[in-house]
DNA sequence: CTGAAAGCGCTTACAG
DNA sequence: CTGAAAGCGCTTACAG
């Protein structure tokens, strides 16, 4: 029934068990100020702290120092499986020199958004990872104008001066392109993500300038609103509808082309018999997937641990200048693409 | 080039510009403490506040209310996709009422737990969420003596006296026997989970006994270390090497599963035509496999949820009896479960 | 209803 | 090399 609060030891404690002032034992501790302190005193401080299970209190440090040792980061949705991948990767690397991660899902709604960065600013957080960014992003405006140092992965911004981690969208959908052509494929769709974002716009941007230079269709292309099954499912049906002649489809990214595959079963479609699936991404377990997905495979951990990297940088106060990184995909050919059956 | 740092604003600044004492600001600002100021101050009060864009330092009232409004959460892996179904039920609950989650990922590993427990508290978390739990485990012993409240979600211990929020494994795992023995199998084999965590050891009972009662055969079994899909490939070939009469199996999980899975067609088996598989959890994306794995659901937001509606009931000192939920799955039927080919 | 003071547990100029 | 003091931004008995 009683609450026996444990009666935290502070620096007080040990002071007193040393015979010295607090101060010194602050400065015994912390390896900035040890170099101050006799090594005999260092190593009387370091015992008695050790005997009596001290440990620095953070909320009292962090009040002190004005610094909160804490990195936020907003993604749209933790359970949409390519986030997992990257979370751990900025985790590995924030935890690693002393930091906590604190994430929030945004659902990539805006004022969800706003709400997340609010309560953030309330812990103080000293930095900020962004994988949910548009084109135009408030949020991002807001960490300029308030001075708080970010690094966006997965999607940037138009406007420039910014950190960024993010992928050479080019030669995703090159690759995935080529391929489509080396199998035969000349007419071929897209299933775009949306234009706000810049994974939608700079991927659908690459597959028009690739099909003109080929002298291929550049009109069949169908934008979606979210990156959902749901919206693949739609867009694909309103392309189909509108123009059914294309062999092959190249979705904004994996759960488009999912949703695009959903679409053909409901229209008796399969693939790659009559049309061709290729995505983006590469979530997990797509290999294991009826059929097989062929999709842009992005290095999801590295973009996380490289964003994170970078952003503890500037935090520690080195300098960087703004930098875009653009990681490289590759291609994993599976069972979803094939040559064409009909010409 | 220079750090012009925004100057955050004070209770002391407010007090200024309202001309009061800063503690009557502390008081007007707190909901607790409102009544005992005038409401026309008050009203002043939280004009000038809001005019200035003043925000509470938590972590200077952290540090006074010895809180740090922050939960913590130790999961095996954020990888695993049945994990952040859970985290985001956990997280909902807890920003709810205004608190932030730190998870760490243990990777099932006893002293990355307890490194991870470690740095919970240096941040004076005030509860925490155990998915790791092993049926004898430091963690929670740890917890227990540090007086550390804790609600242990989808794996508990031996020792009782302890809250948690698991699955009514006897019930999953008698449905999904009852379907395969409903299809005809009489010899049905079991990939278990390792015995050390309460899922590995209560399915495997569970299993024991229902055969057990159907005068079924009980020894095509064989025990995995962890819960992986290697682990779940090596231990089927380890059981088909000694027994291969088996025309079922049930995986001790769906990383099981599909190691059974990998296995079958490494021996040119297919499921379910040559021997039906089912899984236990019910990952995302199962349905799209192939085959579209036949498992037991188990709710993983809502275990997250209600173990964390439990946590925050301690720790806001409602007194919560010591107490065991058992949240009631269900079978999804799909295609790799059939009928026998061979009696 | 409001103010003045003390204190949460630290760090760090300032003296010596 | 070490101590004494001030202060980070808050809350809360204690007076009045």
């Amino acid at each position: 029934m009683t609450k026996n609060k444990p009666k935290k030891v502070t620096i007080r404690d040990v002071a007193e068990m040393v015979g010295v002032h607090h101060s010194t034992v602050s400065r015994a501790l912390s390896s900035e100020t040890r170099g101050k302190i006799s090594p005999a005193v260092v190593r009387r401080v370091e015992r008695a702290a050790e005997k009596l299970g001290y440990s620095r209190n953070l909320m009292a440090y962090s009040l002190k120092q004005n610094r909160s040792f804490t990195i936020g980061i907003l993604i749209p949705d933790l359970v949409n499986p390519i986030f997992p991948p990257m979370i751990r990767g900025v985790q590995d690397v924030v935890e690693s020199v002393g930091y906590t991660l604190m994430s929030a899902n945004t659902d990539d709604d805006e004022e969800k958004e706003k709400q997340s960065l609010r309560t953030m600013q309330e812990r103080a957080i000293e930095g900020i990872i962004i994988s949910t960014a548009h084109r135009q992003d408030e949020t991002v405006d807001a960490c300029i104008s308030k001075d708080i140092p970010f690094v966006l992965i997965n999607r940037t911004v138009d406007r420039d001066g910014v950190n960024a981690v993010v992928i050479d969208e080019d030669f995703g959908v090159r690759c995935a392109l080529d391929h489509l052509v080396d199998l035969g494929h000349t007419r071929i769709a897209h299933i775009a993500g949306p234009h706000t974002t810049s994974t939608g716009h700079e991927r659908r941007r690459a597959f028009e300038e690739y099909v003109r230079a080929k002298n291929l269709r550049d009109d069949l292309i169908e934008e979606t609103h979210v990156y959902t099954i749901a919206e693949g499912h739609r867009a694909f049906d309103n392309l189909y509808k509108r123009d059914s002649s294309f062999t092959a489809v190249l979705g904004g990214n994996d759960l488009i082309a999912l949703g695009c595959l959903d679409a053909m079963r409901d229209l008796g479609l399969s693939a790659p018999d009559d049309i061709s699936v290729a995505g983006y991404n590469d979530m997990r377990f797509l290999d294991r997937m009826s059929p097989a997905l062929t999709t842009v495979v992005i290095p999801k951990y590295a973009m996380g641990k490289l964003g994170a990297t970078t952003l503890m940088e500037i935090v520690e106060g080195k300098h960087v200048e703004p930098l875009v990184h653009r990681l490289r995909p590759k291609l994993a050919v599976r069972q979803s693409t094939a040559a064409p059956n009909r010409m």
